[in-house]
DNA sequence: CAGCTTACAGTCATCCTGACCTGAACGCGA
DNA sequence: TCGCGTTCAGGTCAGGATGACTGTAAGCTG
């Protein structure tokens, strides 16, 4: 922060998130990932999907303008939200530079159902993306590395569920993300060595075949993930 | 990056680098962590100690705009250089709204040598920081954090010695920033095996002791550390 | 040469993880 | 009603990684 003054050209800052959510097909085979993409309006890349956004008011923080612009514009209530990278090439955009604070979010898959989604508003698959606008491709290919590398040293995946959830739904949500099988015994095992989840006592009727315990993620042991600080985590809008 | 138009208030875009190197005196006991800070002219914070650091250009890049203020402060080059965090807390800087991308670097310990060190810039150790201006104390928090949680499974160390190191140095490096004793024989085990290291037939002569063997980093071994894309790895300043 | 230091190699127990096996608990169709 | 399918849930076993530790090699110093 060195000196003031001199006001000149300027880039501009914008806040942009990239969300992350389940297809709602939850009791078929293998759920997938699916991202919300809004459609450009105006120049320049009108007409093409680009991330959800907006530019950031001077007296609003970074985390409330990802969490503001996010629901303004999808209507979503995110679980899990985090500051990803800072996009910034001086050619990211034509006409005028533009430096983009990018965040990603999960939401539950509950939430999906009372998204906005109109001829603007689109999910689409991860692997059936459109063209997108500007570097918003390179910037969610990113966010699926994070998403993915995260997950496999941290607790997340209970994000992307209900309150409560089965063992195999949370194994879905792994194999999902990881593009992989995982073998349920072995992920049983180390899923409840890592102390985080909570046996409801319930179980889920109605299933062709042995009733599964239902679980619910301790928010308690949920410490010592990742930043330290300015964590920012659950919040809700709307 | 919605509508442009309407220019009105904006946010002020800086960037700051954590530049990390080892205290000079490799050759005694134990190494320590030392960080280069400028001592601010002006208000706000005026005679506070910050990050090195300026304003960023309309046409310049993030990466590079990190690398030349870096260099400019400082006069250092540094061998790893990679964004860490955006800040935007609305009160972190008075009088006016500053965001501030912050990058973290490492520099080869022969580079401190060369380094600039007048009044105005100045070497402090780890655990012996002046009061900082704004939030940078916290911004340096968090980039020790990281430092220390990426070095445990990416090989990051060699960046703070020289073009050669011997196993004890390396091992000297990862104990001053874990702030931990590690067993020698362990340590050497699992660095041979992680294959990131070439022995370069080379002995260190005029030890008082058994001359130990000279090592290089393996830098086309180095792939698949972090962020698959923008890495930006590796710069070479002034 | 004795004695010090560190370099370097090897052993052993433990933990973690992937592969696999077995019984339990439901619904369903014959 | 009674197998028979399914998944759930708990267990065993082998291999790899890691920490604690021991032993030998190779330099210097007194």
């Amino acid at each position: 922060m060195p000196r003031p003054g001199e006001a000149g050209a300027q880039a501009r800052l914008a806040v942009s998130t990239v969300i992350f959510a389940l297809s709602p097909d939850a009791g078929a085979a293998a759920p997938s990932l699916r991202i919300p993409l809004v459609r450009r309006l105006r120049e320049p890349g009108a007409g093409r999907w680009a991330l959800p956004g907006g530019w950031l008011p001077v007296d609003e923080g970074l985390d409330e303008a990802a969490g503001r612009t996010l629901n303004e514009t999808t209507g979503l209530a995110p679980t899990y939200l985090e500051q990803l990278y800072t996009f910034g090439a001086p050619d990211r955009s034509p006409d005028e530079r533009v430096v983009s604070v990018v965040y990603w979010a999960l939401v539950h898959s509950d939430e999906v159902e009372r998204a906005v989604s109109d001829e603007n508003v689109c999910w689409f698959d991860e692997d059936d993306l459109p063209e997108l606008a500007f570097d918003h491709l390179e910037i969610l290919e990113y966010a699926l590395w994070r998403l993915r590398t995260k997950l496999q040293y941290s607790r997340i995946a209970h994000a992307l569920l209900g309150e409560t959830f089965t063992m195999a739904e949370l194994r879905g949500v792994h194999e999902a993300v990881l593009r992989t099988r995982l073998d349920p015994a072995n992920f049983r095992r180390t899923m409840e060595a890592s102390g985080t989840l909570v046996d409801t006592g319930q179980r889920l009727a109605g299933t062709p075949h042995r009733p599964p315990a239902l679980y619910r993620f301790d928010t308690a042991s949920a410490r010592g993930g990742d930043p330290i600080h300015h964590p920012t985590r659950t919040r809700n809008a709307s």
